[in-house]
DNA sequence: AGGCGCTTGTGAAGGCGTGCACAAATCGCG
DNA sequence: CGCGATTTGTGCACGCCTTCACAAGCGCCT
């Protein structure tokens, strides 16, 4: 592991500084502050403090200054953060200052929400390109684009500049699809299909089971469930995600 | 939110045992475990080792062993699990004995997707209600199921034995949704809708949000891309989530 | 019956993440 | 110019989670 400190890389090229080594924690929390600090800016503000911008993402201010001081110092103390300029650093550590392109894969019951969604353009990413094995789905348009058959994935990524996959087809056929995005030079891939991928070093997998989703907040009522038959049945927040009182 | 109810309830039922109180981060594995399990059963398996489990799952063997440690002693040392007890045991937890009924609020580009999936009967929910509040959607059937008048909410709630509610409506309107779903009684929920929402306590929220991930593969991107530049550019696996080399 | 190989369950150690509490820094104002 | 109000940045302690390593337990084979 590179026991590198403070980022100063001594012959490093001057145009892209010292990446910062985020905790993962950190990472994973980023997008949210960002969306909130849209929010904040859409409504005029110029600065923001941490506590209010720790509201905003439902975070404890504590952790937000935290992992707001691993990216820099952007704040003004007594005043808080400028919201613009804080926007801009965490696109551009999150790698948002260059458009995304993204393809699709499986254009089936959700594939077809997903391309059909314009949320993601307003935050940072571009779905340039569908794939669908089933020739009755080829060269159909949805959303304005073309539905290609999975065949032209190779081509599509060199010309299209693709980093990121959406896997959206059946569990069965999620691996082999993995295993063609990795081989056409795709090095992220975001899987809908409840499986575990295997992939080579070096290409991230993230993963999105909302039946998991479902069975964790299913554990959840059933132990409320248990407890209201217990003594001080105290009820706790989920940890995890936030269960914040009105 | 400092009321706490002094209860003596003495005389527990003897059928439900007392409830262990799992680790957060067990509890989010054990429906990987489940979802594996129940790959090995179909396979025709009747035991399978902690390594083998942990493989299906994408896991490490010690953390697999000791999640399920937690959930008793339900292995046998030198032979492994019993495939069956196991998915018996976990389902337990989970509270997937009873097949846990479900609103979704929302049948827009999404909501259709999720109205439309027929892998949560699988996986231990029943979709029972569709709810929207546009007029020109109510009343439409959606595979079998006729969506309702959000004003219709509370009602459904109670008839139908609704314990979670999904929200698949746009984020402005999400917070008023929650509300009404806490109003109606549910007490969990699953929110698709890009912000924060405010409950009160003992009501759990999970969250989730596609352009997150998509930022947070994006920050790796964008890492690597910086790394590729450095010298001794190793790619590390993301942490969070499996990068298994084949 | 006894030994041997295999696998579970767990004690212990280390790392990571969280939140408190406070010093340092900045602004506004008299 | 100094002072108080405000807010950031962070040292520190604590708890959770992960991982290693191994003793204890089980079944099979001889
Ligand atoms: N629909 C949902 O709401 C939902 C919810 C949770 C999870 N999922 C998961 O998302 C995935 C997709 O679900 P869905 O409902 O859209 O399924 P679907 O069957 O409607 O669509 C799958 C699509 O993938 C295509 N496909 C199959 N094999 C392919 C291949 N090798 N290459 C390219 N395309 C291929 C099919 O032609 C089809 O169009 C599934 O794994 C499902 O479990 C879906
Ligand atoms: N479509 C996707 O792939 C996708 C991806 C990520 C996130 N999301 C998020 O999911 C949510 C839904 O997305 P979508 O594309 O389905 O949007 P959509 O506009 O297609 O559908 C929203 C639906 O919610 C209904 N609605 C609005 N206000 C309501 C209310 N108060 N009560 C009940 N119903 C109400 C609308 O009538 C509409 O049918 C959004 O928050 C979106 O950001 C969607």
């Amino acid at each position: 592991m590179s026991q590198q400190r403070h980022g100063n890389t001594p012959g490093k090229t001057g145009a892209v500084p010292a990446f910062p080594d985020l905790p993962e924690a950190t990472i994973a929390r980023l997008p949210e502050y960002l969306r909130a600090l849209h929010n904040l800016a859409e409504t005029g503000a110029d600065t923001v403090s941490s506590e209010g911008l720790a509201a905003a993402a439902g975070v404890n201010s504590a952790k937000l200054r935290k992992d707001l001081s691993h990216l820099g110092s952007y704040g003004t103390r007594g005043v808080g953060y400028d919201v613009a300029l804080l926007i801009d650093q965490i696109e551009y550590i999150l790698g948002l200052d260059q458009r995304r392109a993204v393809a699709l894969v499986g254009v089936g019951n959700l594939g077809h929400a997903l391309a059909g969604y314009d949320g993601f353009a307003s935050r940072g990413f571009r779905i340039v390109a569908l794939f669908d094995a089933d020739p009755e789905r080829v060269g159909k348009p949805i959303n304005g684009l073309l539905v290609r058959h999975i065949d032209e994935l190779g081509r599509a990524v060199v010309e299209e500049g693709i980093t990121i996959g959406v896997i959206a087809t059946p569990a069965g056929a999620a691996q082999g699809v993995a295993d063609e995005l990795v081989t056409a030079g795709v090095t992220s891939i975001l899987n809908f299909a409840p499986c575990v991928l295997s992939v080579p070093a070096g290409v991230d997998v993230r993963k999105v089971d909302l039946a998991i989703e479902l069975q964790i907040l299913s554990f959840h009522e059933h132990r409320k469930a248990s407890l209201t038959a217990l003594p001080g049945g105290r009820a706790e927040q989920a940890g995890n995600q936030e269960a914040v009182g009105s």
